[in-house]
DNA sequence: CACCCGGAAGCGGG
DNA sequence: TCCCGCTTCCGGGT
């Protein structure tokens, strides 16, 4: 059997490749680069995603191109997925002589996706979701994995092929496909970004920034790109095309170690850059912005690696990137393109950003499912690498260098499934929580954290954030209204509140963590409220919703959004309040709160409360409501009154942030994580992320020595609203319009990273459900 | 004038 | 079909 092919007919990069399937299994990064540009671009980059046609078509590229002894195709009637199943030794049986071959070039194409995933897919600057607010609250166990092996991978490949790997590497995370664009520039890369930006900003105008970086070029490929090339072009081309993409890309999240071959993809990168720009009609070239932007988003995070179609669409995607970058911010970015770009564009930078997504979590569910593993051990995903806490609004354009980005790439793929749940970047808070997060700030300019600690944030640049959202969403007519109005659709649910005094100054009331698992929850909800009945739903909901809600909420429930989920889970355990629309009882009982714990853990680590984590998280809930308050690993115990602590400071001075909150809810609470659409009413204010309070880190999270986050619970004295009673709540609370006015007591933090909880009930308003109503 | 607020209607995706 | 999460518009306030 010839393992592989090492007699490959392949194209030369094949060759090295077969070499290194034959070698090392599965493969590295840079291999799959290769691999992948030889594959027929109709594949999904995601082998699970494979359907029948695809698998055979897959089957056929491997006997053709490794030479592989024919394939019994009626074997293979199986979709991507349970391609993946198969073992080696299922491989073998089914191609005696080639099923080696077949297992690894297929678990290597399964890793890489993995890698997609992880990097790309969070779009926007995926590293961040794991966030890294503040170190404390990152789990010890950094998200991304240890560089290690994969790096190291990495390098070796590089030094094959120094394209070779590029591209498998270059991908990465960075953030939306959109937002790198406009802000952030790698670190490293800024050398290549520069050149990029320049040369995709200036598209044929910016010639002279173009034209430093670039080098020649051909003109060809620009249009090629633009157009698309056309994946099927030769292999050759294509695979110097998807290196040139995933040397841009791997240029901008590449790591050092790329330096010297930087210096080749640079001009890979220029060169398709400058034919990108040519090609796409517009440009807009306001330089001047553009060092502040630098980077081209695309090439970061988007683009990575494969086909030539994925590189055509980088191209085009760091051409409009550029654009946009250098264009003022507030000249809308892709209106002036054509339409071809455009769309390549948006395949770029949102397809394929989706598609990853999807893919990602497609991944993740089978990663779960495989290995079950909880190990969203808090979600920690990431480090936060660079503490940038509260980092003033400057630019920066910039980031360090150290960052870690680079390193991650390695770890993610593999283990995609720790992720957390993502969304993305698709979600307006998620896609702010990771242009804040940005480890290399990329986006300073665009949306700095005031006050990491308390969650404040200020939008920088209005006018180009909200370009940069139109981007992520494909709305390009988004200007900063609109999305100042999506903004304030946060406030209901206690996601965000407005720093009143400050112009463009908003205070997250809840942490990523948080709000991801709300997702989770809200599926929890939804199958809780079936059962309950009330809940779910909406609601209700008068068309006031504000009172209504407080005693709505109770079904809904949740404390804060943590423990919503609870009580979504609902588990059995609490049922009872939920149905009653009308107080909360549940809160207080530690039963419920309890539950609520159990719930959001069971949210953020998926995992069954066997789970060791799910236990803790249990198990520390428990303990603070034993204890009051104070969360086992919390430091300091919080305040019950809204003290110091937790206060965050800025915040305090912000409005209310002090406020009181209602409290109310207590029982209820109101805001359904997860909910967006539970509206309390309006107003928000609430508190302030729940801010650490002990740790001076600040976030809210505790974590545990497991690492796991613990939850701090604020306890409220008043109860008030309605129900009355609690205390516990977490941060957010509700906003009813009373309670608005009324104000709220102080949240408290809890933590959370992954499991963290809060209780605080914010008995808003469920009903309201949406966040419209 | 820019910002901010929130109601109302609508849209696209899941 | 419904719900969610916005998007779009708008009138009004500061």
């Amino acid at each position: 059997m010839k393992m592989l092919p090492v007699q490959l007919s392949l194209n030369p990069p094949l060759g090295l490749w077969s070499d290194m399937l034959w070698r090392c299994p599965p493969a590295q990064p840079s291999q799959l680069a290769e691999l992948k540009t030889q594959l027929p671009p109709s594949l999904p980059s995601d082998p699970r995603l494979w359907s029948r046609e695809d698998v055979a078509v897959f089957l056929h590229f491997c006997e053709r191109e490794f030479d592989l002894p024919k394939v019994d195709y009626d074997l293979f009637q199986m979709n991507g997925k349970a391609l993946c199943l198969l073992t080696r030794a299922d491989f073998g049986h089914r191609c005696p002589g080639a099923g080696d071959v077949l297992h690894n070039v297929l678990q290597m194409l399964v890793i890489e996706s993995h890698m997609m995933q992880w990097h790309l897919p969070n779009s926007p600057v995926t590293p961040t979701s794991r966030y890294p607010l503040s170190p404390h609250s990152h789990p010890p166990t950094p998200t991304w994995p240890p560089i290690g092996a994969p790096e190291s991978a990495f390098h070796q490949t590089s030094h094959l092929a120094p394209h070779h790997f590029m591209a498998p590497n270059s991908v990465t995370l960075s953030p939306p496909p959109s937002v790198d664009s406009q802000a952030s520039s790698p670190p490293q890369s800024h050398d290549q970004s520069q050149p990029q930006q320049n040369g995709t900003s200036n598209s044929p105008s910016s010639s002279s920034s173009s034209s430093s970086s670039s080098s020649a070029h051909n003109g060809n490929s620009s249009s090629s790109s633009s157009t698309s090339s056309t994946g099927s072009t030769s292999s050759a081309s294509a695979t110097a095309t998807a290196a040139a993409a995933a040397a841009a890309a791997a240029a901008l999240s590449a790591n050092n170690a790329f330096s010297a071959l930087k210096h080749q993809h640079q001009q890979q990168q220029q060169q398709q850059q400058q034919h990108h720009n040519a090609t796409s009609a517009s440009s807009h070239h306001s330089d001047s912005d553009e060092e502040s932007y630098s980077e081209p988003p695309a090439a970061n995070s988007t683009i990575v690696n494969f086909s030539a179609q994925s590189y055509q669409a980088a191209a085009a995607a760091a051409a409009a990137v550029a654009q946009y970058n250098n264009s003022p911010p507030t000249t809308p970015i892709l209106k002036d393109m054509p339409q071809s770009l455009k769309q390549q564009i948006k395949n770029t930078f949102v397809n394929s950003w989706s598609q990853q997504q999807q893919q990602q979590q497609q991944q993740q569910h089978l990663n779960l499912e495989q290995q079950k593993l909880p190990n969203l051990g808090g979600g920690s995903v990431s480090a936060p690498t660079t503490p940038s806490y509260m980092q003033p609004v400057k630019r920066e354009f910039f980031p360090d260098k150290t960052d870690n980005r680079y390193m991650q790439p390695v770890k993610r793929e593999f283990f995609p499934e720790n992720t957390e749940p993502n969304t993305n970047g698709r979600l307006l808070w998620d896609f702010l929580q990771q242009l804040l997060n940005d480890r290399n700030q990329k986006y300073s300019d665009l949306i700095a954290w005031k006050c990491r600690d308390t969650g404040v944030f200020k939008i920088v640049d209005p006018a180009g954030l909200a370009k940069l959202w139109g981007i992520q969403k494909n709305h390009l007519s988004m200007n900063y209204d609109k999305m100042s109005r999506a903004l304030r659709y946060y406030y209901r649910v206690n996601i965000l509140r407005k720093v009143q005094g400050e112009r463009h100054c908003y205070q997250f009331l809840r942490n990523p963590t948080e709000l991801k698992n709300i997702k989770n929850i809200s599926l929890l909800r939804q199958s809780v409220g079936q059962t309950n009945g009330t809940n779910g739903s909406p609601g209700a909901t008068n068309s006031n919703g504000s009172n209504s809600n407080v005693n709505q909420s109770p079904s809904s429930i949740t404390n804060s959004p943590t423990q919503t989920p609870a009580s979504q889970m609902q588990t059995p355990q609490r049922p009872s309040s939920q149905g009653n629309p009308n107080h909360l009882t549940l809160p207080n009982s530690i039963s419920s709160a309890a539950a609520a714990v159990a719930a959001a853990a069971a949210a953020a680590y998926g995992p069954p409360p066997s789970s060791p984590l799910f236990m803790h998280a249990i198990n520390g809930a428990f303990h603070y409501l034993s204890s009051n308050g104070v969360p086992p690993n919390s430091p300091a115990a919080l305040p019950t009154t809204p003290n110091d602590k937790f206060q965050f400071n800025i915040m305090k001075n912000e409005q209310n942030s002090v406020t009181s909150h209602e409290t109310s809810g207590a029982a209820s609470d109101e805001m359904k994580p997860t909910d967006l659409s539970v509206s309390g009413s309006s107003s928000v204010e609430k508190r302030p992320y729940s801010s650490p309070s002990a740790n001076d880190d600040c976030y809210p999270l505790i974590r545990n020595a497991d690492g796991l986050t613990t939850i701090k619970l604020i306890r409220y004295n008043e109860s008030e609203g309605g129900a009355g009673t609690q205390q516990q709540n977490s941060g957010l609370n509700d906003s009813n319009d009373n309670q608005q006015q009324q104000q709220r007591n102080t949240p408290t933090p809890m933590d959370s990273e992954s499991s963290e909880m809060e209780s605080s009930p914010s008995h808003d308003s469920m009903g309201a459900t949406d966040l419209r109503k």
